[in-house]
DNA sequence: CGCTGGATTGACTTGCGTCAACATACGTGG
DNA sequence: CCACGTATGTTGACGCAAGTCAATCCAGCG
C-alpha cells in the first residue's frame, strides 16, 4: 500500500499518481458543499477554507485508502464512490464495521490514539477530498460554525455505531437485510440519489460480514424479499417495491 | 464495592437533591483529573476550568439521568459509580449499548441532532461532574489541549463502538462473555481499581442485553468458566482466575 | 468462448434460544 | 432481626434459526 501525501505540493511539484492539488479541488464550488460542510458559513468562511483543504484523491477500486495502525494525519470526505472499514482480529477474522458512501465523512476513528483503527477499502473508483487533520482543529477554533460541524460529525458516527449495535444485538436475520436496505436507501436518497432502485457495490459476502451474517443468509432473505415482492433483485442491482413491506418486516 | 467519594463536601452546604453548585467541586483538585482531562494543561488553565465546570449531580440506583429525545445540554464525567445506556426500538425491543464506569465520559451522542439518542441509567448511587456543553466548545476554541482531548473522547467512543460491532458480528457466545469480562477487567485497572476482583453491578439479563445473549447463555457461560478455573462466580462478585485462559477462550 | 469469482438453492447440523423447574439473594415491613 | 415475597440466577430438556457443506448457476472479463 501507497502511503498517503498529505502536504500540499509545492507550486513546481510534478504530477503525482496519488493525492493532487489543483485550483479545482476547493470547498465553496464543491456540489457536495451542502451535505459536507456547516450551513452559517460566510462567503469569507468558504474563501478560507478554500485555502486550507487543497488536496483531492483518487482511489481504484480495492485500493487501500488506510490499514490499521497507520498514522492518523487526515479524515476524508467522500466525493465519489464508496468505502468499506474493515476491522481485523488477531486470529484472522474480519468484520466490515461500515459502507460509506458520496458525501459521508471517512477517518475519524483515527483521532483517538493518532493512528487509523481499521482498514478503508474503495468498493469502486472514489475519490476523496484530503482534510489535514491539524489543520481542520485550527480552524475549528475560529469558526464556531466549522466546530459545531466537526462535533456533529464525530457524533453522528457514534450515533450510527449504536445503531448498527441495535442491529446486531438484537434482530433476526430477515430484520438485518430489511434494515440494511432501507439504511442504504435512505442514505442514497439524502444524497439526492434514487432511493428506491440502486447499486449494491458489495458482495453478499460483504455485506454478511457487516450484518454478522453468512453470505448464503443474506441471499436466502433477498431472495424471500423478493417472493414477497418487497423488492426486485438482479444480482446487485436492487429495486425496491414496497418500502412500508420492508420497514413491517 | 464502596462508592467512591471524591470532592469533600463543605460543612455549611445545605443537602440537594438535584445539581449543586459549590466550590469545593472543581478539576483541579479532583482525584479523577488525570483519567479526566487532558495533560499538557497549566495551572492557570485549570483556573479557568474550574470557573466553567461548576455543578456536580448525585445520580441513585435506576434513577434516569437522561431519555432519548432529551434536548443535549451537557456532557457528563462519571465521578463515582456506573450507568448503562439503553437504545429502544419502536416495537420496544431495546439493547443495552454501553456499560460506562469511574472516569468514563457519558452523554457525547447527544451533539449531533441536540438531543440524546439513548437512555442513562444509574446501575449503583452514583456521581457526575456536569459539563455543559456550550461552554466547553468556547473553551475548546480556547485551548488547545482541551480541543484535542474532547476530539479524543469522541473518536475513543467511535473505536469502543466498532469493537462492540466485532464483538456482537463475529463471535460465539462463549468469546462475547470472556471478552466481556476481560474488558470490565482492563478498564477497572485503567482507573486504579482491582482487575482481577470486582462486583459486577449489571443483572445477567443486563450483560446478556449488551451482549447479545439471553441471560441463560450468560449465565451458563460464566458457570462453565468457572468449571476450566478460568474464573470464581459469586453472584455478582466475579475473581479472575486465568486472564491469559480467558484470552485464549 | 471458456474461466473465475460470485450468487443461489437444497440438505443437513448445531449453537443458542425457549420454556420450565428450582435455588438463592435481596429488600421490606412486621 | 426475622420472615416472607419478589428479583435474580442456575440448570436441564428440547426446538429452531442460522450456519455449514455441496452442487449448480450466472455474469463479467480476458
Amino acid at each position: 500500500m501507497m502511503p498517503i501525501s498529505v502536504a500540499p505540493m509545492p507550486a513546481a511539484a510534478p504530477p503525482q499518481r496519488e493525492a493532487v492539488r489543483h485550483g479545482s479541488v476547493n470547498c465553496s464550488s464543491c456540489a457536495m458543499r451542502n451535505v459536507c460542510m456547516p450551513c452559517g458559513m460566510s462567503e469569507e468562511d468558504f474563501a478560507r477554507l478554500d485555502e486550507l483543504i487543497l488536496t483531492s484523491r483518487k482511489v481504484r477500486r480495492g485500493e487501500v485508502l488506510y490499514r490499521t495502525g497507520d498514522p492518523f494525519q487526515s479524515i476524508y470526505a467522500i466525493k465519489a464512490g464508496s468505502f468499506k472499514t474493515v476491522v481485523t482480529l488477531r486470529d484472522g477474522r474480519e468484520q466490515i464495521t461500515g459502507f460509506h458512501i458520496v458525501g459521508e465523512p471517512l477517518g475519524m476513528d483515527g483521532i483517538c490514539n493518532e493512528q487509523h483503527t481499521c482498514d478503508a477499502i474503495a468498493l469502486e473508483d472514489s475519490v476523496l477530498c484530503i482534510i489535514p487533520f491539524r489543520v481542520l482543529e485550527s480552524l475549528c477554533r475560529e469558526l464556531r460554525p466549522m466546530q459545531r460541524h466537526v462535533h456533529r460529525l464525530m457524533s453522528g458516527e457514534i450515533i450510527r455505531e449504536s445503531g448498527l449495535m441495535m442491529l446486531l444485538g438484537s434482530m433476526c436475520a430477515e430484520e438485518r437485510v430489511s434494515a440494511f436496505l432501507l439504511n442504504i436507501s435512505q442514505r442514497l436518497q439524502a444524497r439526492r440519489f434514487s432511493g428506491t432502485e440502486f447499486n449494491l457495490r458489495m458482495t453478499r459476502e460483504e455485506m454478511g460480514s457487516f450484518l454478522g451474517l453468512k453470505l448464503e443468509t443474506v441471499s436466502r432473505m433477498l431472495s424471500k424479499f423478493q417472493k414477497e415482492k418487497l423488492i426486485d433483485v438482479q444480482g446487485k442491482l436492487i429495486r425496491i417495491l414496497d418500502a412500508d413491506g420492508l420497514r413491517r418486516v
